[in-house]
DNA sequence: GATGAATGAGTCTTCATTCAT
DNA sequence: TATGAATGAAGACTCATTCAT
């Protein structure tokens, strides 16, 4: 209970302030508890922090790993599992608000499991093998680490509502990227 | 003189360790000076932290800014208009190394000269109407933004060239990534 | 108590050598604490100054504002009145000497409540209507602190008893000056 | 003439923000040298501050000196005589006002020469044998001192108008009340 | 005479961490 | 479990003073 709290407490001001900005006197006052008490339930700053960012790396990870899920017979439904991927991420980021901006910095993990994915379409032969594949992983990451960056956090330009867009109108829209790019459809 | 060399070395150590990590103490240490010298030059440690973010922007912009500089006639044209682009960019980034981890955080200016960007690119017919112009540019900014931070200081999968690449050829797999997405050519 | 103690060092260093060469340094020393108890109980160094300060203030206000207790029926009561007030003074001051030389700085307050005092009078009709109110405050108010100043921190001339006179004697001698002047009986 | 202007420019700062507050640096910038000028010229700021209350001292010292200039044969050519001095004495502090918040911390040295015009004024027969004389002596200057102060720099009760008397007009009240008390004339 | 860059000891303040109760 | 007082290392910043030119 009092560790779940300091964890959110943590997490939330984490994310909104940066790590050196939050202090530990500005959690435990928060929760309304003694300034020792932080210490019985985590062994330093640097410990929760840590806890942090890998409880919420393995959820993410789980999320990725579900990959394209079925095997995808047609272009078309190669683009359906994409979508309904890169929906599921963006809707753990939007629940997850406050864990993504520490999980952005944890890339390597979540780059290597989309690696995973389009090796797997290139074998299903659904992607052309001309491509470095880790180069385009990397590219895929960011594209998906930046946008939700925005989409979450912003700041965006003024006149933008990326903001508003549901999960899912994000993930069509950055899907139409991953595969057709800016000259496609 | 000894200010260039004070902000040199500022550069570096805050790209390196993070503003926090970086000591004024370290700063002086490094150019071999005493700490009120800093003070001289500098009125905080705010300030020359400003100035880097400011003076490299501004640099960057300039190279944005150029964008696609001749009037493109056929896609072929445009696409190596952009891979000269981005080659650009990569070049920049490189030269500049320090500077980019801290420019990464002014995004929207860097996102506002892309999209003014794109939308040229529709205006000459280059570009279909259909796409969302901020999101577009908000995924293509994504893209450069996590690739150069992946490029210049990593970490990246242990069996990954990425580092290794030239801008040229970074450029070249960008751009492939930005036109025809996963699918194409 | 930890607090009231760093006060009362606070009080008596402040006092002694002056803001500026007090050191949080010496009056953790002298405590026998750490540097850092002093902000647990204290916000800055500004801030313990202006309390105690604040504090006097509030005290010798209360001693001043009791002014002339009872109605003055003849000049004699009067003076004996004033007598009475001053050894108030004079008394809280020996008591709180450490505070007055901050407190000799603070005062608008006092000079206001001595010209109540003053006027009271006049409304009896035991002073004179032509005398310019104000003024008469200031004056009685500069013999008060500077007798006040001289007769605890010095220095006096060097055969001058000033500072062995109880505040009894000092109240007798200072309000003869006070009605009489120097012509005075 | 350069150290006259250092000199002249330190005296109004001294006066008013007071010792600590006054940087070499804000000397210097106010008349336009560099901060290396400035030790051409004076060996410390303690040394500077020594010169400045020195100076002023000796001149204020000047003008008590001359006392009670003519041997007094009434009560009003006393009381006359003591008029011109503090018209003398307030028209110098105004002419010098920032020297004065300064010289007012030396008192004893005016403190003498006060005791011994009254000293004079006793053996002439002029004032009473039963006052003690260094008290007397202090609660004098200690009225010139105060009144001086608050006459020239505040601050006083928003109503009193005790900014705008002129020395002269200051002198005849103080005048009253040194001889004849608060209940005089 | 004058400059202004350079010095560095001195201080305040912060904050993660400890520990007796 | 919980408290909160106490710790002290660390670090930013100030400013009088020096000195080569």
């Amino acid at each position: 209970m009092r560790r779940e709290q300091l964890l959110a407490i943590a997490v939330e001001r984490f994310a909104k302030y940066g790590y050196h900005k939050t202090k530990i006197s500005d959690i435990v006052a928060q929760a309304g508890v003694a300034q020792g008490t932080f210490y019985w339930y985590f062994k330093s700053k640097e410990s929760i922090a840590l806890e942090i960012i890998q409880s919420g790396k393995e959820r993410l990870l789980q999320v990725i790993g579900k990959g394209y899920r079925t095997e995808p017979g047609t272009v078309q439904e190669m683009v359906q599992g994409s979508q309904r991927l890169l929906a599921d991420i963006f809707r753990f980021a939007r629940d997850n608000r406050y864990f993504m901006e520490l999980l952005l910095t944890e890339r390597v993990a979540m780059e290597e499991a989309f690696r995973r994915n389009i090796q797997r379409a290139i074998e299903f032969g659904m992607l052309p093998e001309s491509m470095d594949l880790h180069v385009r992983a990397a590219l895929l990451m960011s594209l998906i680490e930046g946008i939700v960056a925005r989409w979450l956090f912003g700041p965006v330009p003024p006149d933008s509502d990326l903001a508003n867009l549901t999960p899912e109108q994000l993930a069509a829209e950055a899907v139409r990227f991953e595969f057709f790019g800016l000259l496609g459809i």
